[in-house]
DNA sequence: GCATTTCTGGAATGATCAGTCAAGAAAGGA
DNA sequence: TCCTTTCTTGACTGATCATTCCAGAAATGC
């Protein structure tokens, strides 16, 4: 069997990634998807089924790889405060570029099952890391334990989403520090 | 000069707010718009023009709405920190439904100068109003004076758009109304 | 009843869309 | 060198898109 030229299967889907999460599904076109990718119209046919079974493919490892990088930071630092005000701090970095999560979650809701499972696994395994270092800060005295590891979670995910969306809006990267701080203040 | 039929215009106007917040505007039809509008299709490019001037309209519209829904709770209550709690309670409330706001910033970024003109002016009547009763409430000591009202208000409406992130996941009213109460403890 | 105006509804236009097909180029294995 | 496989390319198919055109219905003023 002869193997032979095969592009970069992980490279493209990036590429597409990059494409859905600064332009959604619907404002996507496939041309846009094939220049982006650097590959023909029939491989992205042939490798990912159709539009749709791409974009979810997408937003699955958009949402996998974006997860890692939250439970790195969490894990990052021996005190698990810093841990959380690291997560917090890197959303404020990296919100020139926007969330596929967000604008995924924005533009269908809960239409889509595939769509909303993906996000609730994602959402899962991250709340799970996360109680677990909330709940160490709180028995170090950093975090309040008056309030659950699982309100303190919602909670800090709900403000990733809301510096997200003002970043979005136009907020730069020191208004969204301000925003990480405060929120950490809450929980504090 | 005979004047003759006239639908309403408010009322459509309405109504194709109601489609767009919904599927936003590459996820809406002219044909979704003329059915939910109840109006022909002349008709409707003869009164708004063409289908994004009808967006920009629509937004504009709700933009202002929601900016009066938001000061009048601000100012429903002698008390300032209350009226500050109402409106992250009416938020908390009136969220099973998008809004418009929040998907157009998502999905149209900073991409369409007529509209981030519009997000502008909203955001300013709204932080103007919201900034003079948190001034009230840190001078009644229920709010921290530590924090400018500026940055205040910032993190309020940050929240006000993670509620509303949260809600479009699938939060539902108790969970936001616990985010609604922990943003407000970040500031007091 | 008649004229005027506005709205409706359907048909048409041209663009763009997602997805398919077929021919050939590129590349490695034998 | 030849075979097999994979990728590319461009043309093609319907469907759907926004928008326009047009003929006629509805409603009001006179």
């Amino acid at each position: 069997m002869a193997r032979t030229k095969e592009f970069d299967r992980e490279q493209a889907l990036d590429a597409a990634i990059e494409v859905f999460r600064e332009h959604g599904f619907e404002g996507t076109s496939t041309d846009m998807l094939v220049r982006a990718m650097s590959i023909g119209r029939q491989s992205l046919y042939d490798t990912f089924g159709d539009k749709w079974k791409l974009y979810s493919l997408a937003v699955e490892r958009y949402a996998a790889a974006e997860t890692d990088a939250h439970i790195a930071m969490l894990r990052g630092a021996p005190r698990a405060q810093d841990g959380i005000r690291a997560m917090m701090e890197r959303v404020a970095e990296n919100a020139s570029q926007a969330c596929l999560g967000v604008n995924s979650v924005c533009e269908f809701g809960q239409s889509r099952p595939d769509l909303t499972a993906i996000h609730q696994a994602a959402d899962r395994r991250l709340k799970h890391a996360a109680k677990q270092r909330i709940s160490e800060a709180q028995a170090d005295g950093d975090l309040d334990a008056t309030l659950s590891t699982e309100e303190t979670a919602d909670f800090l995910f709900a403000n990733v989403a809301g510096m997200r969306i003002a970043a979005r809006g136009g907020a730069g990267p020191a208004e969204l520090k301000t925003l990480a701080r405060i929120a950490l203040r809450a929980v504090t």
